[in-house]
RNA sequence: GGUCAUGUGGCCGAGCGGUAAGGCAUGGGUCUGCAAAACCUUUUACGGCGGUUCGAAUCCGCCCGUGACCUCCA
């Protein structure tokens, strides 16, 4: 079998993966700032790197997966304002900062829960890492790296750039973000336009605020990563992840920071996800035209035609590699929700499926097929985590269990091994590293009960002919959104929209 | 302006030098009291012009288009 091959940002190209332990893999990713809702963009990283970790756990590593909450504020645009964005908020919505970041924090796991991703090891919180923050900024200052001015303390990024690599990871040199960066106001405090903050003071209004010894202020932007990335998972772990938005300058500002501090660049292999466009246009604050989830769920936003389900916008991810970006539109989307209906269709169909081992019908040149196409499977996670080439390869096989189910193909078509393959490759796949459920689990219970009666109630009126019967059962629920299928073999069987 | 991506059929998207995955839609068909669903089957695609090569969607150059980062952002 061949051995996993990830992309890293850092070097520009697909390299062997290689953890630091053996058998163990630490991974952090950057979380969501929970200053308001969780939107779509969110979806994407975090799917992502679901799907990385449920695939490193499927190899038989031991995982620990790292994904921090922001829950103290950054600049809104640093140097002018340099309000704390929640701070901000939550004194327009009268609620204490902390109440405020709870609410989103919940919402954020709700979506998550919708979305199945698997909880990380460990979810530490900005806030609840102040201490270790200032711990590191000590450091950096006692290295030399850092300097304070009126109680802000920011990075020397010329210094640090004279002696690393500054802007490996994003493609940039200090040069050319010295002709491009913006001339903001309030710059000053800086000795440099690079440089960038660590600790920032407070003013009289702002409510998040913790003592420091360079007094009252708030941690900059890119330290709690640093700090609670090498709090748990050591000065250099395996993989770091987030957004390409990420890698400049937040992630080109951790490296700084960490190598200075810990003596270590944090991580071997980066990993950035693309971004999700809407009607070709990133989906951003500044561009009007954020989706949040549970506008994605219940379809109440103007440019969703209706709701997507949880499982659908999951699979439509899925469809498209990582590394490239995604346009979501109403045809995509639906295309996604039919797609995924026809494949856990036959994966439900499979499950049924029984091994049988009579010589009667064996097919030889498709049973290979079907056993190679379930060994490319590992193959395309292997390359780079590619889950849409893995989703062609299952719909590749759907016209076969639909085949043999309905009895086109002998039930000896495949080797009973061959089957059992299939059936536990379908399960594997499915289930625990694409991470999809089913969505349409009937209700075992009342409602269940009541409907095998009225579909018996349909199939006697149907016997005798007495459609105009059957078919008022039939229309009446329909109109309650519950559909009926007559099935090929005489039976009726329901689903429920 | 600087840097970096990208342009594949009606739509979404794989593809990383060897006769173009897959999903959806469309057309045809099977099934059916009817319907729906399901299933089977199905046509046209590599932005343009050059170059390298036995051979290019894949490499190089130029042009055109789109986008991202450079500022909070996933």
């Amino acid at each position: 079998m061949s051995s996993l091959k990830i992309y890293n940002s850092y070097t520009r190209q697909k390299e062997n993966f290689e953890p630091i332990t053996p058998g163990h893999v630490g991974m952090y990713v950057c979380g969501p700032t929970v200053s308001g809702e969780s939107h779509l963009g969110h979806a994407r990283p975090y799917i992502t790197f679901d799907i990385i970790y449920r695939y490193f756990l499927h190899l038989g590593y031991k995982v620990r997966y790292v994904r921090n909450i922001t829950d103290a504020g950054h600049f809104e645009e640093e140097g002018r304002e340099a309000e704390d964005k929640i701070a901000d908020k939550a004194k327009l919505e009268k609620l204490e900062p902390m109440e405020l970041v709870q609410k989103y924090t919940n919402l954020f796991h709700w979506a998550m829960q919708q979305l199945n991703t698997l909880e990380p090891s460990i979810e530490p919180t900005a806030t609840g890492h102040i201490v270790e923050q200032i711990d590191m900024i000590r450091e950096i200052i006692k290295e030399g790296y850092a300097y304070e001015v009126n109680g802000s303390v920011y990075f020397d990024v010329k210094k640090y750039a004279a002696h690393y690599p500054y802007g490996k990871l994003s493609g940039r040199n200090l040069d050319d973000l010295l002709e491009t960066t913006r001339s903001l106001e309030g710059q000053d405090e800086k000795r440099n336009k690079q440089d960038f903050a660590l600790w920032k003071s407070a003013p009289p209004q702002h409510i998040m605020r913790w003592n420091s010894p360079w007094g009252e202020g708030f941690p900059g932007w890119h330290i709690e990563c640093s700090a609670m990335s090498s709090k748990y998972l050591g000065a250099e772990f395996d993989i770091h992840g987030g957004g390409m938005d990420l890698q400049f300058p937040h992630h080109e500002s951790e490296i700084a920071q960490s190598t200075i501090c810990n003596k270590h660049m944090p991580a071997r292999y980066w990993i950035h996800n693309n971004m999700i466009t809407i009607n070709g246009r990133k989906m951003g604050k500044s561009y009007n035209n954020q989706i949040k989830l549970t506008e994605m769920f219940n379809g109440e936003h103007p440019l969703l035609e209706k709701g997507y389900s949880p499982m659908t916008i999951r699979f439509f991810i899925l469809q498209t590699h990582y590394r490239s970006t995604l346009d979501f539109g109403n045809d995509a989307l639906q295309a996604a929700e039919k797609g995924l209906k026809r494949l856990w269709e036959a994966y439900e169909a499979l499950k049924k499926l029984s091994p049988s081992s009579g010589p009667e019908g064996f097919d030889q040149q498709l049973d290979e097929k079907v056993v190679k196409m379930l060994l490319q499977l590992d193959e395309f996670m292997n390359d780079d985590f590619n889950t849409a080439k893995v989703l062609a390869n299952l719909f590749e096989l759907v016209p076969i269990i639909n085949a043999i189910r309905d009895k086109r193909l002998s039930p000896n078509t495949l080797k009973a091994t061959t089957l059992e393959m299939l059936q536990r490759y379908f399960h594997e796949y499915i289930e625990n590293i694409l991470g999809l459920r089913d969505e349409n689990a009937k209700d075992e219970g009342k409602l269940d009960g009541v409907l095998s009666l009225l579909i018996e109630l349909r199939k006697e009126a149907r016997a005798k002919k007495d459609y105009a019967t059957s078919d008022k059962i039939r229309n009446q629920l329909q109109a309650l959104g519950i559909s009926l299928k007559d099935d090929k073999d005489g039976n009726i069987s329901y689903s429920i929209n």
